[in-house]
Parts: C-alpha cells; structure tokens; sequence
DNA sequence: TCCTGTAACCAATCAGTGATAGGTGATCAG
DNA sequence: CTGATCACCTATCACTGATTGGTTACAGGA
C-alpha cells in the first residue's frame, strides 16, 4: 500500500481500475483507524503514492470512496449471512446460531460494520437528511436473509404472534444494538463478551420462540 | 436566536454566560438540521450574531461545543428515566413502561439521543480511538437507573438466571439498537411504528421474565 | 515512422474550514 | 482619572475538499 511516501509508478494504459483499488484499500485501512473525518485526500493520496487531485479522476467526491466502502461491507455481510445459512430452523439454537454470524459478523470486521451501518460521515448527508433515504439493494439483502428465516419460522407456527415484518425489524434492531455499542464504546465495563454475547441471544430466542 | 445575520449587540459586563447559552442552542439547532459536521463555526456564531472568533472566548475548540450539548443531553434522558422510576416492578407490563420511556425520549428528542449517542463527529477521537473512552457520570447514571430495576427483579427472583448487569446490558443496547435505527434510518420500510415499539417490548419482556 | 487520440497523472490554485494573534472599546473598582 | 478586565473585533494562519489546465506515456492507424 505504499507507508513510505514514495511515488507509485504510473500505471499501464488500461489499469486505471487497478488504481482504483488501492485507494479504496488505503482509505479502508485509514477511515477505519483515525475514523473517516480525520483523514484527508492528501492522507489517502500519499499512502497511495499518487496526487491528491488524481483521486477526483477515480472518484467524484471523497464522500463516495466512503460510499464504495460501504456497500462493499454491506456486500460482504449479507454473503456471511448467506453462507450461514443452514435452512429451515428447527431450534433455537438454531435461531440463536444464526443470530450470532451477525454479531460475529460485527465484531470480527468492526472497520466494515462501523462503515455499513454507524458511519453517518462519509454520507452524511444520506443519513441526516430523511428524505434522502432509499434502501439500497445491499440493505435489502442482509434484511432479506434474516426475514425468510423467521417468516418460515412464523408460517409454521413457531414464534409468538407478531407479524414476521415487525419480528424481523426487532430482532435486526436489538442484534444491531449490541453489536454497535460493543464496537463504539469499548470502554464502557461491559460484562465478559462471550457471556454477554450468549446471554443476549438467549433473551432474543425466549423472546421470539413461541411458548 | 437571530436568523437575520444582524450583530448581537455587546453583553454586559458580567453577562458573558448567557451569550454561553446563545451559542448551545444555536448549535443544538443547527447540529440537528444539518449533522454537526456540516455546520460551520462560521455558520453558529452568524445564527448567534457575533464574530467567528468570538465563539473562541467561550469554548477552546468546535468540538467542545457539541461536548456540551452531549452532557446535557445525557442528563436529560437520566431524568427522564428516574422521573419515570415509579418503583419496585411487579408485572413484565411495568418493566415495558420503564423501557418505553427510554424509547419514547430518543424519538421525543431525536437530536439529543444523536448527539448522546449516535454521534461521532462531536468527539470523534473518544469514539474513535478505544483507549481514550471512560465513563462519563451522565452514562453512568443513565445505565445505573436501568440497572438498579433489573438487579432487584432478579432479586426477587423473577428475571431468567442471567447475571443483572449481563441483562441490564442486553437490554439496553437492544432499546438503543431500535430507538438508533428508527431515527438514523427514517427511510427503511419500517413496520408501523407503535406496533413495532410494543412487539420489540414484548419481545425484551417476555426474554426478561421468568416462566 | 510519424501522427493522433486518449488514459494516467500532476502542479497550481480556489473558496471554505477550525483556530490563533493582537488589538479596540466599554465598563467597572479604586 | 487610572488601571484592570471583560466582551468582542479584524486579519491571518495552516489545512481541507475540489477544480483548472495542463503534461506525459503509450496504443493503433496512416
């Protein structure tokens, strides 16, 4: 990734999607250690090797080299979900398996889920504003996995009698919770994470399984 | 709080506190219609009407200001929490009251609950940068109220055999996972609102309570 | 071989940012 | 009247994201 400050050689005539790649791969390394606000195009150009205004020529905004980051993340967590994916739950704990990909999810990659889902920075303007707001096709598939699973669970009968939408959005919303507090406030004196962890997902299955 | 542009004219001698005040709620509102990090100090001391430098006599940098207004808004949700604090907890109905006032003041006040806990930008090093975090005592007593409740549920026996601070937790972080989704996503296809509130209340209550 | 188009890249510069230096003028106590 | 202090200012700093107007290197056609 170029640490020493020395120029990049100039790349060959068609591999300018190379280069592309290794902004985002410094910006990745950078936002996710000094956090997006307090690293500059200069910062991420030098540890690129380029100039700053050669960054514009692969991207519009710094705002959108954030973006790109974010929808890789968001990418690469509904993969992980779908990999998890044993089919039709017949526990909880099989419910709560499931359940902890996200979390783990979170806290194995915390640079990407703090980019997917608490950066309000690198689009700040998208999270700010309401009206702005779409659902992008990335959102929708990490929501969708989870979904199905607890619609199928809902059809046959096995969680309490909340409409599956409503059951979905809960659970995202607390698996969320846990997940953003423990990456943001490391400080905080949390319990021992593997109990804290377990325990949750214990409260999510009681929650969510019928009777 | 003068949108005009016009000067202030000069406080009086000893009066320098107020024009303190001027500055937080012209910072508070701008902060909440536009995000903190597209607010200009130039912006701030024109909605007070003083000179941009001037804003330096009250507080040493830009982020201080949304420090305050960070403390303040903690404090307001711990009163809240203790306002509401209506005793010992006798039925899983009286634990979702308490926690409805929780989710009910971060949807009141959307741009506190952002600044208190949501919010990067105003101290982006402390949230960023792990080691740099402590407990704050507006944290502290926010989290201790809720605490407290459960600790004495468990007590008496009624919550499942998880340990107090271990479920305080969980259900903290699964009230900020809603309550942080709900205001930073306003454009997500949210299920109705106050059927989504009530199932996720359900939910915590009925993986709280014993049997 | 020379030409031409174009992809890759850069130095210089812009307006706007948070923050600092140093000064002005009003108001008080003695 | 004097000196101190508070409230506040203009001018300026280094730095930011972004734009302008190029230059360089190379592929393919004549």
């Amino acid at each position: 990734m170029n640490t020493s400050g020395s120029r990049s050689p100039r790349k060959a005539k068609g591999q300018g999607a190379e280069r592309r790649e290794e902004i985002l791969a410094a910006a990745l390394k950078l936002f996710t250690e000094f956090g997006p606000y307090a690293v500059s195009t200069r910062q991420i150009a030098q540890a690129v090797g380029i100039s700053q205004p050669t960054l514009y020529a692969y991207f519009p905004t710094k705002d959108d080299i954030g973006r790109e980051l974010h929808g890789r993340a968001f990418a690469l967590l509904a993969q992980s979900l779908a990999d998890g994916d044993r089919g039709p739950i017949e526990t909880p704990e099989c419910l709560m398996q499931m359940l902890r990909i996200y979390i783990d999810f979170g806290l194995k990659h915390p640079e990407m889920y703090r980019i997917a889902f608490m950066s309000e920075s690198v689009q700040i303007k998208a999270w700010w504003k309401p009206q702005d707001v779409t659902l992008s096709p990335e959102t929708q598939s990490t929501y969708g996995v989870l979904f199905r699973e607890l619609a199928e669970l809902h059809g046959r009968g096995l969680t309490i009698d909340v409409e599956p939408s409503a059951l979905t959005q809960s659970v995202w919303s607390s698996m969320h919770g846990l997940v953003s507090l423990l990456i943001a406030k490391p400080g905080f004196p949390w319990v021992e994470r593997d109990l804290l962890i377990s325990s949750h997902l214990k409260l999510m299955a009681r929650g969510v399984w019928k009777a």
